[in-house]
DNA sequence: TTGAAAGCGCTAACAA
DNA sequence: TTGTTAGCGCTTTCAA
């Protein structure tokens, strides 16, 4: 009862055609009661079980979507490829998972796995949706994908997504309007990351419509895996006009980023506020709770596979979902404190 | 250059027959470098990328392994597939990703939706490793399999888990001698996880071994899906002689249960000690910090992807990898108040 | 070093 | 209602 059992099998003990089988195991056809009542007791007999291999080859359908993310250490990935294998399973399909850690050369590796592999469609979030060759290769191949989390600049393509540069503007904003004029990023390796870029830019002219030049935009762009902040931040810390809050482009890099200040002596909002990006859950258990720009990440994973699937059945149209952005606040943010630097910038 | 390119077009562009084509591509036997060239300008011409589907078919082999976990939405799971899909990935295999969503049905067809796909081999973590269909159906299909998390009580599967049991026993014993007494549990139901009716028996053991009656054992069981923490702790927390200490089966838990006593004006740890499970990584950063057992996860996830691999090529026998445990220390377990419960059971 | 051919497990005409 | 048959794209003897 181990070994190599087929639709061939089934029907000798049933004492049918291999195509009445695979009729009565499909539903794809008529099957008279008696019929069907032999084929299910072979089966049960045997033990057989579909080879979808074979399915697979002969009907050209694999029922299998890639999914490429760069790492599900980060809550904000994994929460979406929750959503997108449970919505994904739902309607019969399977979740083949890659990650990329981040790294170009993986990525164009995974989606060449996931093509050859014959995926009906992917999601997946791209270091830069602008400059990608994973892209190209899946474009050239011919088969529906959407974007997720990356900024949707792209007409050609489906995307879900918040808007970026608007919410980093919100979220930094509110810092100024709270009185803070030195205000450091720091950000994700723009390489790594066309959101962090996105971000970035929402947080640039942001200083600027509010009249803080140029010159007061600080800008630390650190990897994802592994980010040696302590000492960056020590730096930081230690200048004249040291900054009087931190925009992380992520939640990981704001948790990160209190930590490093927490250790240097600095009170989390008292001294120095930070303000994250992402809104994972645990981020409203910190303490101080963290304040963050939220992107709804299982929801996003839901609607991606959702939206693929129809795309697949050729039933919706590449699509941009925009989702609207929304600030959660967090203790970590706070007023500006009076004394302005430590020391020497008046002295 | 769009439709359906196999490598009959490439053996025909290049002149040469199928069987070549498929020595090239694979380095499966000897090929005349003139005649690579040609293929290789043939493939890449033509855009030609090897369908595995066929090539599955015909070696019966897939190099693809399921994961089976109970949700993405707990790091401890998330860390561990990130670790294993690096793990597969290095050494060329794919990971087909399902999610039980803790949910015995669904881990039934989860892994016979693996089982159809022919994966080569499984790793999981199941409600309850010594009462599931799942590693049934496991048994009798012959693939071979690696528990990952379950307490590994099974002698005929290879697993990797700490000892859930004398953590959980540790664990409780250092809140006893802090001078708890009445230490609550807050359990995952244990339907849908071993590993919390594991760490019940060494929670009970820890309370019976330091001359806490059984009486003072109280456990709470609750869902993993949205547990509705809130209420069950306010009602403990008005009986007469309410807890001083909650042992929580798993970090996600603990979190809850922190802002639930916090939301009643409770303070952690001044008033009420509350200790985890699990060790995810945020534990760390939240304030109070978490006390809790460590899990290493992302090993644990290394570790079964390569043990898994090694067991599916015949390199390796079942192995029982049970990891040392060790408690991170945390800000949220505190000594016992002095004035003992509020109110009530001394007047 | 190359090619012809069989066949992996299945589905889907088509014919009966 | 059922069976025969021709492949799906590939690897792998085996013979040349």
């Amino acid at each position: 009862m181990r070994e190599a059992l087929t639709i061939r099998e089934v029907a000798k003990i049933a004492g049918v055609s291999i195509a009445t089988v695979s009729r009565a195991v499909n539903e794809s056809g008529p099957v008279s009661s008696e019929t069907r009542a032999a084929i299910n007791r072979a089966i049960k007999q045997s033990g057989f079980r579909p080879n979808n291999i074979g399915r697979q080859l002969k009907t050209a359908r694999t029922e299998t979507i890639g999914v490429l993310v760069p790492s599900l250490k980060n809550p904000i990935f994994a929460d979406a490829v929750n959503g997108l294998e449970q919505a994904a399973g739902r309607q019969g399909y399977t979740v083949l998972l890659v990650a990329s850690g981040y790294r170009a050369e993986k990525e164009l590796s995974a989606i060449e796995t996931c093509l050859r592999s014959r995926v009906e469609g992917m999601v997946l979030t791209v270091a830069d949706e602008n400059n990608s060759r994973a892209l190209e290769v899946l474009n050239s191949a011919g088969i529906p994908y959407v974007l997720m989390f990356n900024p949707a600049k792209r007409r050609d393509v489906s995307s879900i997504s918040i808007d970026n540069r608007g919410a980093a503007y919100d979220l930094v904003s509110s810092l100024i309007e709270l009185g803070h004029e030195r205000i450091a990023m720091i950000a994700g390796r723009r390489s790594e990351s066309d959101r962090s870029a996105e971000r970035q830019a929402g947080y640039e002219s942001a200083l600027r419509d509010h009249g803080l030049s140029h010159a007061h935009a600080t800008v630390v762009e650190v990897g994802f895996e592994n980010p040696d902040l302590a000492s960056r931040i020590a730096d930081l810390e230690q200048r004249p006009g040291a900054p009087t809050a931190y925009f992380c482009s992520t939640d990981m890099l704001a948790m990160a980023v209190i930590r490093a200040l927490t250790t240097l002596g600095r009170r989390v909002p008292d001294d120095v506020s930070v303000v994250g990006f992402d809104g994972i859950a645990i981020g409203a258990y910190l303490a101080p709770s963290l304040c963050t720009v939220v992107q709804p990440a299982e929801t996003m994973g839901l609607w991606a596979a959702s939206h693929l699937l129809a795309r697949i059945s050729n039933d919706e149209a590449i699509t941009h979902q925009i989702l609207p952005h929304r600030i959660r606040p967090g203790e970590s943010r706070g007023p500006a404190p009076r004394a302005s630097a430590p020391g020497k910038d008046n002295g």
